[in-house]
DNA sequence: TTCATAAATTACTATATGGTTATATAACTA
DNA sequence: TAGTTATATAACCATATAGTAATTTATGAA
């Protein structure tokens, strides 16, 4: 096993800390289906756009998402695809949680 | 694509964030050598008491690590592995960003 | 029962964070 | 140039969170 600095544990912390946010994982999974506007992504979302916006520069400077400006649009898309390598791994194991509890009070 | 509800995106984002605080990823690495008390737990992060007793009651309601009560003391141990698989995607992608960082101004 | 030790909990403080409103900046158009 | 739209930023508030000190609870030993 590797050791870890506490150095680096922060800087896992850090990004992490990017993912565990419930809006900014809606702008993610909706920056999925390609990429989208901020316009867009206030719509698709339902959030403001100053929110949007911090949301996304957040996202941006860990180089989670890139962006592309566009005439007076900015299109901002996923640069960093293993987001959803841990999401799908949250997931699965909610699911395997799911399961136990069913297995025993089901 | 799979389309996922503000709920369970609320989920996914509340378990990340389980994984987002420093000492909390210390502790878990810590408990990647083997089962440890609190006492033990304290040494080695060089923590308060207190603040590992909060942070191993938060990561137990989330199933992540487990307790077994063996006289005065309590062991902890990991009981969700897949924080591990989550943590080496984050490091491998901020290696490869490293590796671009250096690529380019290196 | 009394004392000692380990762990959990409570109360508190300082700080960080998400959301909102208002404003500023950037880019296109007439 | 002035006006319009899209995005970014600043200022602010409310809430959440990590850490600490003090206390309580739980267990074992004398």
């Amino acid at each position: 096993m590797k050791q870890l600095k506490d150095e680096a544990l922060e800087l896992i912390a850090y990004r992490l800390k990017m993912l565990s946010d419930p809006m900014r994982l809606k702008i993610l999974h909706t920056l999925q289906g390609g990429e989208k506007s901020v316009q867009q992504l206030v719509e698709l979302t339902g959030a403001g756009q100053a929110n949007i916006s911090k949301h996304l520069s957040q996202l941006a400077q860990h180089n989670i998402v890139g962006r592309r400006r566009k005439g007076l649009h900015v299109y901002y898309y996923i640069a960093d695809d293993s987001i959803f390598k841990i999401c799908d791994l949250v997931c699965k194991n909610m699911e395997k949680n799911m399961q136990r509890f069913n297995d025993v009070f089901g």
